[in-house]
DNA sequence: CGCTTGCAACTTGTACACAAGTACTCTAGG
DNA sequence: CCTAGAGTACTTGTGTACAAGTTGCAAGCG
């Protein structure tokens, strides 16, 4: 095709070739312009975006290492499939982290800071009301970043970020699913958070994070039931058995 | 200088290019053939290692995506000095990730892993004593993973990898020093928490890990009062002053 | 009919030339 | 002597040609 699913996306011009072309290239795959397991040509990319190959190769080496994509050298480039073990380990790190987080919040937190977490989390209130999920979806990942800059380690972020991409992937919007994810009681536990953060608990906060963090766990074995071809390598394009057989990296 | 210092290291000419010159330039930065702070040419790498500037540049980008170098667009590259907010956000994500590791496997371990465990403490042991530091902290590196696979989430490690090196960073040996850490308490640790995981104690194994792993936080002050220099901009390359006053990324 | 072998069409990996932008220096003018 | 400005020598970013390797098919042979 020579017109391209990816600049219609959004004209995004900003940055350099290469950040432009992750930040496409990215969002395709999350929103399943290209389906899991399916194979990127580095040329076809090269005409979609309209860029040459060499940020092309930048981008496609970004997402490789966070594992979005995988690059089996002179053979090809694919899109990693769903893994719902890769889920597991990317919910467990990201509990881990934000359950540290809190309790180290919990002991820090300022009474100024309780109450500018309580108006982000009317922000939040404010934002389901309306509808706006992917406001909400901005807020609340501010509200998670905001408590870490309380806890004294904001780039533990970056670590958080880095797994992520594992859990979003799952989101029933990427996966163009009519399935609503509640968000009310999300904004809830928000609120119940502060709550305990102000009272200084950092245990009992430690805990309520891990439960709220959790509450997205049933949501891997519901979408490999209802979207199984997603969870495996099609066939007919890269064999799977074959790159099995040469198992690098 | 025609003749490479990097070359000398170890003429390693396994896998790519790319791969090469990356750990040619992780292993200069880790042991301070690059100093922390000096500007890195790309062209002088070239000359150096041997490629060309794509390979170079490949790895210069996984180099600051772990953020070991710090690129300045049309400007120049530099080593990245140590400092200590980020080593103490590395200790903090270890710590919070293996903690949580350490009270998973408590739950889940059998009893002939434990026995495995055991054996591997002991080869520990062995190594100390003959006084092979090297490869107690392979056996080092490989006890903390074996954890992470009884515990169910062998990929946490990755994780842990990447902010390990800030940690590492630290060590004496990279940094020319010759206080030698010791490493008695180290296995003795490793024997008691295998003894804490047999008895499928969680929260106290937890405990263990934190204050196991926590051992390390001293040597960021100590090394900040020994070489101080390492941990800010030298003069003279790529001021800090100009650098700081466009803070892109 | 089945197997082997060689060719053709892909893939990613590397090298290199050039474009765009920045910083330092030297010179000319006040 | 001091300052302003242009030029030069760097830097990284990008495009493109070519090299190395893999896959699949198809023709030829046993």
């Amino acid at each position: 095709m020579t017109f391209s699913a990816l600049s219609l996306v959004r004209a995004d011009d900003s940055g350099s070739a290469a950040e432009r072309a992750y930040k496409l290239i990215r969002q395709a795959i999350l929103d399943l312009t290209f389906l899991p397991g399916s194979a990127l040509s580095e040329t076809a990319l090269v005409e979609q975006i309209g860029v040459s190959r060499t940020p092309i190769r930048q981008a496609l080496q970004r997402l490789e290492h966070e594992q979005l994509v995988r690059i089996f050298p002179q053979r090809g480039t694919t899109v990693a499939p769903l893994d719902i073990a890769g889920f597991r380990e990317a919910l467990f790190t990201r509990v881990a982290l934000e359950a540290a987080v809190a309790a180290e919040a919990a002991r820090r937190i300022t009474p100024q800071q309780c109450k500018e977490l309580a108006l982000e989390v009317q922000a939040q209130e404010r934002a389901v009301t309306q509808g706006d999920d992917d406001a909400f979806f901005r807020l609340n990942e501010v509200f998670h970043r905001r408590l870490m800059a309380i806890a004294g380690v904001p780039n533990v972020w970056s670590a958080v970020d880095a797994v992520k991409v594992h859990l979003d992937r799952f989101r029933a919007g990427h996966l163009g699913l009519n399935e609503r994810y509640p968000l009310e009681p999300v904004v809830e536990e928000h609120a119940a958070l502060v709550e305990t953060l102000s009272r200084g608990d950092g245990s009992a906060a430690a805990g309520q994070m891990r439960a709220h963090i959790e509450k997205v766990a049933p949501r891997a074995e519901l979408l490999h039931a209802q979207r199984p071809e997603l969870f495996s390598w099609p066939p007919g394009l890269i064999g799977p058995a074959r790159l099995r057989s040469l198992p690098n990296r």
